[in-house]
DNA sequence: GTCAGCACTCAGTACACTGGAGTGCTAATC
DNA sequence: GATTAGCACTCCAGTGTACTGAGTGCTGAC
């Protein structure tokens, strides 16, 4: 009876933010104390907590609220509470920014960052090793995507008598190459001269305009040879022109859950990277840096949460980050953690002028 | 080599090499058996199969003289057997060949490479996956060495007004790249002229090689570029020439074991590139094509099983293919799959010129 | 040498019992 | 009216016992 009353008064339809203060406390001690343990945690373990301040028995009776409110749930019935992914929600939406990262582990990204160099794959893929390691969760780190970029240098290097390779960098200092096999023995300045044919007709499109025709050079050979490599650039398209995943530390997985089935399907889902990205940027577009359970509408992942995070230069999006662990993962961490992280890898890619 | 000869001629205590008939089809009885169900094999049940032709007690004698050889092993008393290492070592050595492949995996081959075009990386990775599919294993594919490959084309490519890319094509058909920020700001044609020096200057050479110093070209600025090119040359030189490794299908772990703590730790040994190219070396060199249990010499991979199988190009090394699963793969499946594929990719690299 | 028969072993399951952690409820207290 | 101590209740986890059945080793007969 007095549930009901209260449930009417607190619960217009399920509004996550409001919550008296006490009951936030004792569920965000509850979630705290969760992800810690991984425990179900009673009343009295919560009553013994400091800054709680009030016995067992009227943590039990909060509890109980928050459990009709489906916030918390037992495992059965003489268990401890766990939070529901409502809980979690709540949660981190209390959280009240991300939070500062152990000192430890801002010298751990300090240092990385001050030796990160040169090549952007690799250092993107050394970054998810480094999220990988500060967060316990699998990483995941996109790359910017080449749409605006436009070509800068377009060139076919003779491989063999009859093979070729275009190579293509681009105004993000992306390179993409395919081989070109060649239908008759062709010397050097032939390829020496399709390529210039070829830079000055691509050079500031971006790839998506470049399969128009290009002007006759004149001489035939030549243009078939233009030909060819125009024909590679527009085989390149679909293939290579979405974003690269990375993905560090998958073996996490099998930390954050003992039941090997779902270790399996989760890693299933890592090995294909094109659901990986779109489920990240469908996070990202509805808003969120944190999805929760099924907040992200992708079943496989239900226990899962997912931590994102864009990475910008100069404004501009140039990739993204992304934590995956259980829904009790350490929320406060993998923010803090995706943040800065987010932050340093952003400057990194401006000082280094990749836009 | 000369090993595998020696290894069969003179066995330490218990020569896996001669077992009579009947012990040798009870023991290879019980390993396909033990592989397709992964439950304790009895007496019964082998007795049962065709071919034998004797009662289960007959076969207990010889399944408890095989155990006091070593070759089968117990769970518990009143269970059947299982086999040991040495049980799957005398069954892949006497298994005569590696065996047909399905005509389904035959045909889904034979597609695959039809389709294949194009880079190299992207081939290598989809390859892995491919042998996933098959071999229900996680696949290991090892991209050709860089090491004897010579310099076809270095250029450097002007992105920003102090920022530069070096690109460099390998004769084998590898691209490098490399930032090289610039002290100042630098026009397009000064960029081109110190690439035509560069390029004169290591065209041929090997990576290396090319560290010496450069002619002067009687051009300060120019020379300075042309340093600047030279350093980010040699910084590529650790990190990338390593054989590339690309893991197909780490998922299949969590299939095979039924322990997440040895799921985890398979993986954990799988995100260190370097451990596992190395260790599929080392396999190679002793002139294994099969490793199972203990006989790597890899202690966090005692469990499993590993199947090699080097890819060549026109006679020369070009890569290689590896299988993990559990040390109760299926061998004579394994060993199809990675021989017609390895085959197959190499007979793929060749036509497209990469060596 | 092979095999049917038999006693034995032991994991797995089912069942009952117990201890303890944790709950909900209620009545007393501030 | 909110808080809390007290209490009865629930249910998991752990333990002990009994039973089952798969599989074994052994033995004696063919």
């Amino acid at each position: 009876m007095v549930n009901t009353e209260d449930q009417q008064l607190h619960e217009p339809d399920g509004d996550p933010a409001s919550l008296d203060a006490r009951k936030a406390a004792i569920l965000t001690a509850v979630v705290t104390e969760y992800i810690g343990t991984a425990l179900p945690i009673g009343s009295q373990h919560v009553a013994d907590l400091p800054g709680v301040g009030v016995s067992s028995a009227t943590v039990r009776t909060e509890m109980a609220a928050l459990e009709g409110d489906g916030y918390l749930t037992q495992p059965h019935t003489s268990a401890g509470r766990i939070p529901t992914d409502k809980g979690y929600r709540f949660f981190v939406d209390h959280l009240g920014g991300p939070g500062p990262l152990e000192p430890v582990q801002r010298q751990q990204v300090r240092q990385f960052f001050d030796h990160a160099h040169g090549e952007i794959e690799q250092m993107l893929e050394r970054t998810s090793g480094l999220l990988a390691d500060l967060t316990d969760c699998t990483a995941m780190v996109v790359g910017p995507s080449h749409e605006g970029s436009t070509i800068r240098s377009i060139q076919l290097v003779g491989l063999g008598p009859r093979l070729a390779l275009l190579v293509v960098v681009l105004s993000d200092g992306a390179v993409q190459k395919h081989a070109v096999e060649l239908p008759e023995d062709t010397p050097e300045e032939r390829l020496a001269e399709a390529s210039r044919h070829l830079a000055a007709h691509a050079d500031g499109l971006s790839l998506d305009m470049v399969g128009q025709a290009a002007p006759a050079t004149g001489d035939q050979a030549t243009d078939a040879l233009v030909m060819a490599g125009l024909a590679s650039l527009l085989a390149i398209r679909p293939e290579d022109q979405t974003e690269q995943l990375f993905v560090g530390g998958p073996s996490r997985l099998a930390t954050a859950f003992d039941a090997v089935e779902t270790v399996r399907s989760v890693l299933t889902i890592l090995e294909q990277q094109l659901v990986v990205v779109s489920l990240l940027r469908d996070v990202l577009d509805r808003g969120l840096s944190v999805a929760i359970g099924a907040e992200h509408g992708f079943e496989p992942l239900v226990s899962c949460a997912i931590v994102v995070m864009p990475v910008s230069v100069e404004g501009e999006k140039a990739g993204t980050i992304g934590l995956l662990g259980p829904t009790r993962m350490n929320y406060p961490q993998a923010l803090a953690a995706a943040r800065v992280v987010g932050e340093r890898l952003g400057q990194r890619l401006s000082e280094s002028g990749t836009l």
